[in-house]
RNA sequence: GCCUGAGUAGCUCAACUGGAUAGAGUACCUGGCUUCGAACCAGUUGGUUGGGGGUUCGAAUCCCUCCUCGGGCACCA
């Protein structure tokens, strides 16, 4: 509706004879239902310009307006400084409603990006490493981004980029050979990756400590390994540990990444960038180049620019991330030419990220111009910045599984529910999803890029503004639809126009319209707590609805109506939910 | 020290990117299940938006300056 009010204010503008810019028009919901439905400040921004007093011209566009006789609107009315106050009226509300039936499960998706090459790239864990709670959160933000994306009809790539090279490899090897442990050659995938993740940790810490030898044999490894992902005969030894848990962190990922719902279309590995990377930043190596020896190190001096010196090339000669970066740089672009190459990180690599990609850009400007990286928070525990490095983590495994547990037990404690009957299988099948649910939404309701407090408390808590709050409202809504009879259904499908509403318009129904707008906001900001605070008002008013109006009553002049609102309420949920990467439940 | 992000109700966060009386959840208190699922709804209490100055019709938002906290700053990722 935003759009259609937008664009009878631009009408009214012409035929005034005033000149103006689209930023001039703002057309936003109202705060306050006695300030209409929509209100827009365009005569507050342009009185200055036609020197006139902004309630005169206020007055002047509400008269065009209303020449225009558009079925629009119910009144208009200026208030204040010179806000102009829309009221919509009912036929309008019910044509829309209409429209918004008609769009049935694709509500929200537009073709706004068609034919534009999209990568979503996040969550990009170490091999051999815990994915820990970090992980969760680029994970979730990125995904989100993607799915976005998808909404917005861009043909979307969702990329991850493995560390499967460098010095945490070579801890973890070095660890598995010195740590006198069995290998957990039979146990599941998780075990045996957090018997990774501790031989990481067992060398992560002889390497720290003086008097070592660990240091010098751990980087001698390191040299080692970039030799054995091209030549596995180079040191057979290594190379059979290397392999073995390559394929158990692989293995792993997998399974994390189905529990968190995330699907790549391609997994980018550090072993396959690495060398296009060091030979791209050898090329452009020397005077009046890129990039500058230092000693036997190539570095970028990053000091040109603002920035500060990164080294690439380090002075064994071995790439470091940096050359890595370039790497994919140069591979996403061979593979996928993109219009946008999207980046999720922690946000203790920003910095890091601008410098590479600064650097990047004097290689292929398009590598600069068309990389957005998005930097979000820290998820931190309450004694300080989590370091997978000091094993002082959370593991993601360990953080979703308790979650689970916890909403079992809640679920459990309810009595006469549906579900009460469920085998114990299905339930806990639901309560993983509703501790999906809960963990996704706490991180995507705060506006990315601000850190949060991991407090377990906190993140179980369910009531109010939460996951399940809103799966819960998407549950109500699927539960009343299943209660309509086949034939009232049929009826309402082949309906060809809404009768307007009898009672006055629900503030439900108003929300409608600003679907598509969020959607949009949240992937141009890079946010999607637009989305979170969205769905979240939009159950909020479902739910106010819901305890106010007999829904399945026959008798009522709206009941039509009110069954055609909860079905867009119920599509609008699932695919908000969607957006936000949660997965619905239809009992609870 | 330099660069960078943040500071809003007791706590956790919003505020449609400069708009109207700064809103939610939580916690506290009150009322509501014989009615479509009460993991809900309705209401009460809670604010000098870190301090100070400036820009204009209008500032949590933009500028300046202090204060506090986080992150980054050469061969880790």
């Amino acid at each position: 509706m935003n759009q259609e009010i937008t664009h009878t204010l631009k009408n009214a503008l012409t035929d005034l004879n005033i000149e103006f810019q689209s930023k001039h028009i703002k057309v936003v919901p109202s705060n306050d239902t006695n300030n209409g439905d929509f209100s827009s400040t365009v005569a507050l921004q342009l009185a200055k310009t036609v020197q006139k007093s902004p309630q005169k011209l206020a007055q002047n566009i509400k008269d065009t307006l209303l020449q225009q006789k558009t079925p629009l609107f119910e009144k208009i009315e200026i208030a204040g400084p010179g806000f102009l106050n829309f009221f919509i009226s009912k036929k309008y509300y019910a044509d829309t409603l209409y429209k918004h039936f008609q769009k049935g499960t694709n509500i929200g998706k537009t073709n706004r990006l068609q034919n534009k090459v999209f990568i979503t790239e996040h969550t990009d864990p170490n091999l051999f490493k815990e994915v820990h709670i970090g992980h969760v959160m680029t994970n979730v933000i990125g995904e989100s981004f993607y799915r976005l994306a998808k909404f917005a009809g861009a043909n979307v790539k969702n990329v991850t980029f493995q560390g499967d090279v460098g010095m945490h490899i070579a801890k973890a090897l070095w660890g598995i050979q010195n740590i006198g442990e069995e290998l957990p050659i039979n146990k599941s995938p998780y075990e045996k990756q957090k018997f990774l993740g501790k031989c990481y940790v067992f060398g992560e810490k002889h390497f720290s400590t003086e008097n070592s030898s660990a240091k010098a044999e751990i980087t001698q490894i390191n040299k080692e390994i970039y030799t054995i992902v091209q030549n596995p005969e180079s040191n057979p030894t290594l190379s059979k540990i290397y392999t073995m848990g390559c394929k158990w962190s692989l293995e792993y990922l997998e399974t994390i990444y189905e529990l968190l719902g995330s699907k790549f279309d391609h997994y980018f590995l550090e072993s396959t960038t690495f060398r296009d990377g060091a030979r791209i930043v050898k090329e452009h190596t020397g005077e009046n180049k890129v990039f500058t020896k230092s000693g036997n190190a190539i570095v970028f001096e990053g000091e040109k620019y603002g920035y500060h010196t990164r080294v690439f090339i380090n002075s064994e000669g071995l790439p470091t991330y940096e050359a890595k970066d370039i790497g994919l740089f140069y591979k996403k672009w061979e593979k996928y030419n993109p219009d946008y190459s999207l980046t999720i990180t922690g946000g203790d690599q920003k910095e890091y990220f601008t410098i590479v990609k600064e650097a990047a850009g004097l290689i292929n400007p398009e590598w600069k111009e068309k990389t957005i990286h998005r930097a979000h928070g820290i998820l931190k525990l309450k004694t300080g910045k989590m370091s997978s490095r000091t094993g002082g983590i959370i593991r993601a495994q360990e953080w979703i599984d308790e979650a689970q547990e916890n909403v079992l037990k809640t679920i459990n404690a309810q009595q006469n529910t549906p579900i009460s009957s469920f085998p114990e299988k299905e339930k806990k099948q639901i309560a993983q999803k509703i501790a999906i649910s809960a963990i996704k939404y706490s991180i995507l309701k705060v506006s990315a890029g601000k850190d949060i407090v991991y407090d377990e408390s906190v993140a179980l808590d369910f009531a109010g503004n939460t996951g399940p709050y809103l799966l819960y409202s998407y549950v109500r809504a699927n539960s009343i639809l299943e209660k309509i009879s086949k034939t009232t259904l049929a009826n309402i499908q082949n309906i060809t126009y809404i009768t307007p509403r009898s009672s006055p318009i629900t503030l439900l129904e108003k929300k409608f319209s600003q679907f598509e707008f969020v959607l949009k906001l949240s992937l141009e900001t890079l946010s999607s707590h637009h989305l979170a605070n969205y769905l979240y008002d939009l159950a909020s008013e479902f739910s106010s609805f819901y305890a106010h109006t007999k829904i399945l009553d026959e008798t009522n002049p709206d009941y039509f109506y009110n069954i055609i609102l909860i079905t867009v309420f119920k599509n609008i949920m699932y695919n908000g939910l969607y957006c936000m990467g949660i997965p619905t439940v239809e009992k609870m």
